[in-house]
DNA sequence: ATGGTAGCCTTGCTA
């Protein structure tokens, strides 16, 4: 089975490069981040019409997560347990052909002076305690989406100037790895030792002609999702593609049993 | 040279 993993920057303006990407790649499940609309304005019968299954959680304008799948889907979670008062649209969990699947669109965390630092820093802290609840149940699982997290240096084509960054900073660092602690396994880089590898440019100054990205998106396995993990990687097609995301589409795929 | 892009339904915010 193959899972991969999407930031779109907004499924709308998005549609037309989905589309195409689910076609030719045609992974089991794609996991979506950034959709940037309501679940009532997400294009459902498109996806069905590619042969995809949906379960959306939206939010205007901002955030917004998925899980498409050409198997039925049984949701788990549609928010990250342990602040019911969190309303951001980040999370969604399903059952997937006996996997427990997760949607992740970890916050962003900048400017770090402000609270959308420990906003961060927090909601990692839930998602590890959710990790561990999972560990529990002793099923495979597999937990991915755009971290807004560069692991280490070799994960940035420019360390030394985002050494400040939310998204590389000692303590996000710390967080994730705590994750990784946990027993779960970065899949792309368990099988992609090498560094340069990226999952996202920026927009400005040239960085995707310059090859100058960043891995953020990840696909985190538990160990029994990890003893079947049979490759992963990147595919940077799609990022340069015309009216492309910032981010390009991650993947692994896991042996059946 | 201190820049630049994209999407939101905004006139700034988020990334």
């Amino acid at each position: 089975m193959r899972i991969a993993t999407w930031n779109v920057n907004s499924v709308k303006a998005r549609l037309p490069l989905l589309l195409q990407w689910l076609e030719t790649a045609a992974p089991d499940v794609l996991l979506l981040q950034e959709l940037k609309c309501v679940e009532d304005e997400f294009p459902l019968m498109e996806v069905t019409g590619a042969g995809y299954k949906a379960v959306v959680v939206g939010q205007k304008s901002y955030n917004g997560v998925a899980i498409l799948s050409r198997t039925p889907i049984t949701v788990t979670q549609r928010r990250l347990p342990g602040a019911p008062e969190d309303e951001q649209a980040r999370y969604v969990e399903a059952d997937v052909a006996g996997i427990r699947i997760a949607s992740i669109y970890l916050p962003n965390g900048n400017p770090v002076e402000t609270e959308k630092y420990p906003y961060k820093l927090a909601w990692m802290s839930r998602l590890v305690d959710h990790a561990k609840s999972l560990l529990a149940e002793d099923i495979p699982f597999v937990l991915a989406g755009d971290y807004n997290i560069c692991p280490t240096d070799i994960d940035v084509y420019d360390p030394v100037g985002w050494a400040g960054d939310a998204l590389c900073k000692p303590e996000s660092r710390a967080q994730y790895r705590r994750l990784i602690n946990l027993g779960l396994t970065d899949s792309i880089r368990a099988l992609n030792p090498a560094p340069h590898l990226y999952s996202y440019w920026d927009y400005q100054a040239g960085r995707w002609q310059r090859d100058e990205g960043l891995r953020i998106d990840h696909l985190l396995l538990s160990p029994k999702a990890a003893d079947r993990l049979e490759n992963a990687g990147i595919d940077r097609v799609p990022r340069g593609w015309e009216r492309a995301s910032d981010h390009t589409p991650a993947w692994c795929s896991l042996r059946d049993h």
